[in-house]
RNA sequence: GGCGGCAUAGCCAAGUGGUAAGGCAGAAGUCUGCAAAACUUUCAUCUCCAGUUCAAAUCUGGAUGCCGCCUCCA
């Protein structure tokens, strides 16, 4: 498939066409630290970058994907001695921080799972490439960008001009000592690369290092990580929008000041969900899980489906509401796309065709809404065949990942034997007792309709109704019955 | 305080100069004993003010409101 993808970057701030530096392009997303569950929020960002992999995929591109595991403690800042996030988790759990950290990473890729997002190519953890590390910061000891304080190793910006450059800071305006205490600190953008533990406790995770026993910042993670499993200049590098501005800021730093390469060619960064006008945080009553959505009866794919509507790179505001609209226009979406059920041999020129305003707005900066919108355009085009709608629909779920050619509610289908059939679709199997039961009513129903007692007849229905059920006469009298959860 | 972003119908939202995508919800109609489903139709002048222009939601200036980053954070 041939198109024009084009990307915004955000070093330049602008969109540009994208070109592949290597037959295999590379691309580093920034994973989770694994100390509690993501939240949807988290997860707007994984199904903004599968959405970006899919589309690389679909235009022909081999993706060699990396998404790191942080399963290392880091400190609340880099200037604090206290408890990092790992420890807090594993005091609150009472677990050790390696069963903690297990225990997420797990979760995590199952929420990934039930999204639809596909696996990378490579899932390393920060843990086992502490030599990595070790060897990333004794080079960049040896080219002079670092200084040793009381507490640990720095990152010199100073001697790397350009740092301010990607996020565009103006040094002097920063607010040195404003929110973190600079320490030893030489300069407000100056950042740990190696932190020495505290000696008056031991760390449950901590490393020998040449500098002392301690353990590696947070930055230093990525960098080390994308250039073991990924050629520079690494052609993609995602994340959160919150990441441009310190983490990414000193990726650069320290990946091009020890390589003397350029790091990344493009930089593409999701915005926020947000809800109650804020975004989401891992702490606070804000905090919707994957599993909570189910536990109130929404699918993972619903949540996939919703956060088409609006473009990554703008804030998408979550509610209740808005997730079950998206909810049902998946499951309309769903029954638009025909069955198969001829064999008409369908073009493949045909489908790249009727897929062109789909395709255009996928490779603009990944449009998804107006994406959506041509994919509804198409199933509703009256001069398409119905081959041809669920050809395209099925390519288009390559890089929708929606499961479009499901159908909502057919896992279970249970007939009666009666002249005009009584039919039962159920997303769960059901006890034949529980079949019985409604096939009774609604050859009850049946018969008070026949006598025109029409009372009795909704009366009946009604109680059908009222166990969560759906029913509907169809034109050749059989009597369809939807269980609507 | 610095930097960045946003403000479009009941809700989620596309749209960066030529007269408002799409989805959900709602309304009307066809069909139905009534429903359900399906199909058809219908539903906004874009926060406010002042400019530029033949023409602005889209550009400029101002006002108001909101959010994010600057600390770990998707």
């Amino acid at each position: 498939m041939k198109h024009d993808f084009y990307l915004f970057n955000t070093a330049g701030r602008v969109k540009e066409l994208f070109r592949a530096a290597h037959n295999e392009v590379g691309m580093y997303c920034c994973g989770p630290t694994v100390y509690n569950y993501a939240h949807i929020g988290n997860l707007r960002t994984y199904i903004f970058e599968d959405v970006l992999k899919r589309t690389l995929q679909a235009l022909g591109y081999k993706v060699r994907h990396v998404v790191n595991i942080t399963d290392v403690g880091h400190l609340t800042s880099d200037e604090d001695s206290g408890d990092d996030k790992m420890e807090k988790g594993a005091i609150r759990e009472g677990k050790s921080v390696w069963d903690i950290a297990a225990f997420y990473t797990k979760r995590f890729q199952d929420d990934l799972k039930a999204l639809n997002i596909t696996d990378p190519t490579r899932w390393p953890k920060a843990t086992a490439h502490i030599d990595q590390m070790i060897s990333m910061i004794s080079d960049l000891e040896r080219k002079g960008f670092t200084y040793r304080t009381n507490d640990g190793i720095y990152f010199d910006t100073t001697r790397f001009p350009s740092y301010c450059d990607f996020a565009g800071l103006d040094p002097e305006t920063l607010r040195a000592g404003e929110r973190v205490e600079m320490g030893e600190k030489r300069a407000v953008t100056d950042f740990a690369l190696w932190k020495f533990s505290p000696s008056d406790k031991k760390r449950q995770m901590e490393w020998e290092s040449p500098w002392g026993v301690g353990f590696p910042g947070w930055h230093i993670e990525c960098s080390a990580m994308s250039a073991e499993y990924l050629p520079l200049p690494i052609d993609i590098h995602c994340g959160g929008a919150d990441h441009i501005r310190v983490h990414h800021t000193n990726e650069i730093a320290q990946s091009e000041a020890a390589s003397g390469k350029k790091f990344v060619n493009y930089w593409v960064h999701g915005e926020f969900l947000v809800i109650d006008k804020g975004k989401m945080a891992k702490s606070g009553e804000n905090f919707v899980t994957l599993e909570v959505l189910k536990k109130k009866g929404f699918s993972a794919l619903s949540y996939r489906m919703f956060c088409y509507t609006a473009h990554y790179r703008n804030p998408l505001s979550f509610s209740w509401d808005s997730l079950s609209a998206a909810e049902n226009a998946l499951v309309n979406l769903r029954k638009a796309v025909p069955q198969q059920d001829s064999s008409e041999h369908v073009e493949n020129d045909v489908i790249e065709t009727i897929l062109t305003p789909f395709f255009n707005a996928v490779c603009d900066d990944l449009n998804m809404p107006r994406a959506m919108a041509a994919l509804w355009d198409i199933l509703k085009n009256g001069s398409l065949s119905l081959m041809q709608k669920r050809v395209a629909a099925e390519r288009a779920d390559t890089i929708l990942g929606l499961d479009l050619t499901q159908r909502a509610a057919d896992a279970y289908t249970y007939s009666s034997d009666d002249e005009k059939r009584i039919v039962v679709y159920s997303l769960r199997e059901l006890d034949t007792g529980v079949c019985d039961g409604i096939f009774e009513k609604v050859r009850l129903r049946r018969a008070a309709r026949a006598n025109k007692d029409f009372a009795g007849a909704d009366r009946l229905r009604n109680e059908l109704v009222n166990l969560g059920l759906t029913v509907k006469d169809l034109p050749d009298g059989t009597t369809e019955i939807t269980f609507s959860s």
